[in-house]
DNA sequence: CGCAGCATGTTTCCACCGTAAACATATGGA
DNA sequence: TCCATATGTTTACGGTGGAAACATGCTGCG
């Protein structure tokens, strides 16, 4: 019932690809019900037969988002594998500069429908970072919850930042952000600590 | 013209001040032009003489935000005088769990009103900020400014990852977040770093 | 003192949004 | 064949921000 279309042809996937083209063309003000339903080339109404209103629709392409975010990640992580944590920084950081808008509405304000596929495809994401964390040996962080949460911490804030231009002023004339190399002074990898889990 | 009240009596700051109780009663979704107005009394056309649409009073609001942001910083370095850099990432974490919903909108995905009053209250939290990273001696750190971003960002990242219930997974079961007290191993303050310059 | 001018606030209207219900259409199985 | 149902459309409603016309009261100048 989800992947053999009547009418349309797969109109859910229409309409979060329309969303996602929204985010990256006209930014999240734009992204509307009504404007996705358009976009996909039927009325405003027909989204309700496949979501739960805006909110679900909000929480498909979201879930989207984090499947995405978990690729960055990953690709952070294989293109620096001497230091995964310091690449998986730089694949959260590339992720939301290159996705501004999708990136705000992942971790906007706006409360989305409690759905088991954002969940399940929030938790990816987690899951590297978690991943990532096993391997790192901080002084001064304990268990591999204290570590997950300052490496996740840190992308997350140097990220936010960035999207929302706030961190303009550190910014140096190259657009690159100084500090970001050298944020992890006392590092260092332990053998056996791949990508991820899961 | 600005505090000499006509009808009303100080509309202006009622109407920032409705904004703000909204705010804490209601979240950030009920903050609505027309709530503003109805909570101050007046009719929803009535802001339109003091703020350049919704967005600048958004913008009014938001500042502030940000000035109570950086009284937060201050209260929260003032309460640790031995690690000021902990104690202004103290203060930063406990504003946003206090305020939500400001530090949603003040952070959130919402374009504001371009307005210098904005710009001064939040170069505010900045200049504290920056005062703090200059008494920062962290590893690897060189400059100032890479020791004010990686402070910001570690402190932003802590404080929107806590409203938005994303580190819940990370969260001891007395809610404290564990590495937040050996989050910098290497800092040592230096003499003659007080709260903030200006 | 009195009136003109302007700051302030209200009323009314408009376009857009999300939601809902009634209705139309196409599909697939009995 | 024919009906139950999945899918999509039309229409309507309340709520939002914005704009214009109108009303009200302060303030300063003659």
């Amino acid at each position: 019932m989800s992947d053999k279309p009547y009418h349309h042809g797969d109109l859910r996937r229409a309409l979060v690809e329309a969303g996602l083209g929204i985010l990256e063309e006209s930014g999240l003000e734009a992204l509307t019900l009504r404007a996705c339903a358009a976009r996909a080339g039927v009325s405003h109404a027909a989204p309700r037969n496949h979501f739960d209103g805006l909110t679900g629709l909000l929480a498909a392409i979201t879930a989207e988002g984090f499947r995405r975010h978990e690729a960055a990640l990953r690709a952070g992580i294989a293109a620096a594998p001497e230091a995964p944590q310091l690449g998986a920084l730089r694949g959260y950081v590339a992720f939301a500069q290159a996705n501004p808008a999708l990136f705000k509405l992942m971790f906007g304000a706006k409360k989305l429908h409690d759905d088991p596929e954002l969940s399940e495809a929030a938790n990816g994401s987690l899951a590297v970072l978690a991943g990532i964390a096993e391997g790192l040996d901080w002084p001064g962080a304990g268990d591999r919850e204290a570590a997950m949460a300052m490496l996740w911490a840190l992308a997350h804030g140097v990220a936010d930042l960035t999207v929302n231009n706030s961190l303009r002023a550190c910014t140096r004339p190259d657009g690159t952000l100084p500090g970001l190399a050298e944020i992890y002074p006392g590092y260092k990898s332990k053998k056996g600590a791949p990508g991820a889990p899961s």
